[in-house]
RNA sequence: GCGGGGUUAGUUAAAUGGUAUAACUUCAGUUUUCCAAACUGAUGUCAAGGGUUCGAUUCCCUUACCCCGCACCA
């Protein structure tokens, strides 16, 4: 029974292998800065998987936007002005303090807001009460942040400041907090002015102390042995213009969402919908994943398709149900294996704030059923939260559309895809491995071969008469004439071309090629003339 | 981030304190009348840095990266 498991475990993780090694050795895929020893969470795509992935994008904007008389297309840019990021609770939410046991072997990391749920507190409402019982109003202050501001207080050299930082509180893996205590130094700030603005920023210096204070112990070990809280934030900041001060901080966009929300008012005002109306996107966004994981899974780069699709809010079942079947046909049509997709309702608690329904549509990957894609009613929260209104026709009153948002990632898409139609068989005794892609999403239609490289007649014919026209219709055709004739077709099998055309000695009698299919190997004779017409048929 | 295991050619592996091997792949040629045939030849490798040593791919240290498990994934 164990062993059985296990065979199990090796077969799911051989398959991820032989995908991902396909991807390279093809030239779908490469790891990311690979001569330099690779950067974790990125990936390069290579000839193959760039036209795969232009495929899949077109594919989606064809159903989703030019099919559509309801839809506008919008292409925002990656950087925005810092302001869209605090309204839009990314600033806030993606830099949560974690905290972490340090019991030996107990390794137990949470958020340290969750934490405090988990026993019944708030860590606002905690570190408020705190505050106030400790100090009196006019001289808050954490022990280790009067320390350490004494030690800083006049030094001469930088690394002094740093060293004085990592004796103090752990400074290495903290990411932003030597930089807020350095400018407030060199601007002569009181930390306790910046915390009344901003109580989560500063909040940091004394989580310590409120842990042991309020004697939280660890779930796991059941211990009090909790190192300080540190920061980790999911946005990557980056400095807009020459002047470094805190008001040129941007970040790279964690999600396309924003994109479409700032730029609502600008497209209401020119196109001049009628509700419902949706904005869509395709566009990369940034998160510095912890841990990027399984390939294109979790990467610290990656490319989202999404569309905000703007409702009265009486009628959101009705058309988060029609979304949620939009999505389902569109997996089918991408050609994704339906028995592997699983809907699942996300509960209240997973769910965020201000979205009433939220739906994952998860999938079986070899390293277990994880979420593809996403369906959420967002209610009227992102507009409300940019102040943007709209004027309805009808009774021309003024309101604030309500929000269905289909999400789905380019490179989940593709993860899903792919080990929907990695297969392998056996024929003639030899295992062969090939990609099942749909002849409209496969990089390459068709590939031509000459049935011999060394017969001039033969390659003459096959380069003008068969792939030059074909090439020129349809671009994604293939020149291969590569060894013996079984060698192409594997080649092209891995690559997921699905027909091969062979030009031979008949063809030089009767204009006739052969034409292979992928799948089942059968061939079948077309006329010459007829060949653009039977590749349309097949990919329409 | 913790724990464990790794890094030799495009891939999979071998050997070694003193010239680094093989198979497959790739490329060129001969050949080949439809599913990885054969022959000949060619290209190509010790993750980076430091130390010990006359000499380090090998021993030691540091770093980076990869894989697995745990935790995390608003």
């Amino acid at each position: 029974m164990k062993e059985e498991k296990n065979n199990k475990e090796n077969d799911k993780n051989k398959l991820m292998e032989n995908i991902v090694s396909l991807c390279k050795r093809r030239g779908f895929i490469f790891q990311g800065s690979e001569i330099y020893g690779g950067l974790s969470g990125t990936y390069d795509w290579a000839h193959f998987g760039v036209a795969l992935k232009n495929n899949i994008k077109q594919n989606w904007w064809k159903k989703f936007v030019d099919s559509r008389r309801d839809m506008y297309g919008i292409d925002a840019a990656i950087l925005m002005n810092q302001k869209v990021w605090e309204a839009s609770g990314h600033v806030a939410g993606f830099a949560d303090p974690m905290i972490e046991c340090k019991s030996l072997d107990c390794g137990f990391r949470e958020r340290l807001d969750k934490l405090f749920e988990a026993s019944n507190l708030s860590l606002q409402d905690s570190y408020d009460l705190y505050i106030k019982s400790k100090f009196k109003e006019t001289e808050i202050k954490s022990k280790k942040f009067a320390e350490y501001y004494a030690k800083i207080k006049a030094p001469k050299e930088k690394d002094k400041i740093d060293r004085a930082l990592r004796d103090l509180i752990e400074i290495d893996a903290v990411l932003d907090i030597k930089d807020v205590l350095l400018d407030l130094r060199e601007n002569n700030i009181n930390w306790v002015d910046e915390y009344k603005k901003d109580p989560a920023k500063y909040m940091f210096f004394v989580a310590h102390d409120l842990v042991k204070e309020y004697k939280i112990v660890c779930p796991k070990c059941k211990k009090e042995n909790f190192a300080a809280p540190k920061n980790f934030n999911m946005m990557f900041a980056t400095k807009v213009g020459a002047v470094e001060d805190s008001s040129a901080t941007s970040y790279l966009r964690p999600e396309t969402a924003q994109g479409i929300f700032v730029n609502f008012k600008n497209t209401v005002d020119a196109f001049h919908p009628k509700l419902p109306f949706g904005m869509a996107q395709i566009g990369k966004a940034f998160r510095n994943e912890i841990t990027p994981r399984d390939f294109l899974f979790r990467q610290r780069e990656f490319e989202q398709m999404e569309i905000e699709y703007f409702i009265r809010p009486a009628d959101w079942e009705k058309y988060f149900e029609y979304w949620r079947g939009e999505m389902l046909d569109w997996m089918e049509e991408l050609g994704l294996d339906m028995a592997k997709v699983h809907e699942i309702d996300v509960p209240d608690a997973d769910r965020a704030h201000y979205s009433k329904k939220t739906i994952d549509f998860e999938f079986d990957f070899p390293f277990g059923q994880k979420e593809l894609f996403g369906l959420a009613y967002r209610t009227d929260f992102d507009l409300k939260t940019h102040k943007l209104e709209y004027i309805d026709e009808e009774n021309k009153e003024k309101m604030v559309p309500h929000v269905i948002e289909p999400s789905m990632g380019v490179d989940r898409a593709i993860l899903a895809l792919l080990i929907s139609v990695y297969a392998e068989d056996e024929k003639d005794g030899e295992m062969r491995s090939y990609l099942k892609f749909k002849p409209n999403i496969a990089p390459v239609i068709c590939a031509v071969s000459p049935l011999l490289k060394n017969k001039p007649e033969l390659v003459e014919y096959a380069n003008t008469r068969v792939y030059a026209p074909l090439k020129a219709e349809f671009g994604r055709v293939a020149w291969d004439d590569n060894g013996n004739i079984g060698k192409r077709y594997r080649r092209q099998d891995e690559i997921g071309t699905p027909f091969c055309i062979v030009v031979d000695f008949d063809t030089l009698t009767d204009d006739t090629v052969t034409v292979r299919d992928r799948d089942t190997g059968e061939q079948e004779r077309v006329k010459v003339e007829n060949l653009e017409s039977y590749i349309k048929e097949r990919i329409s």
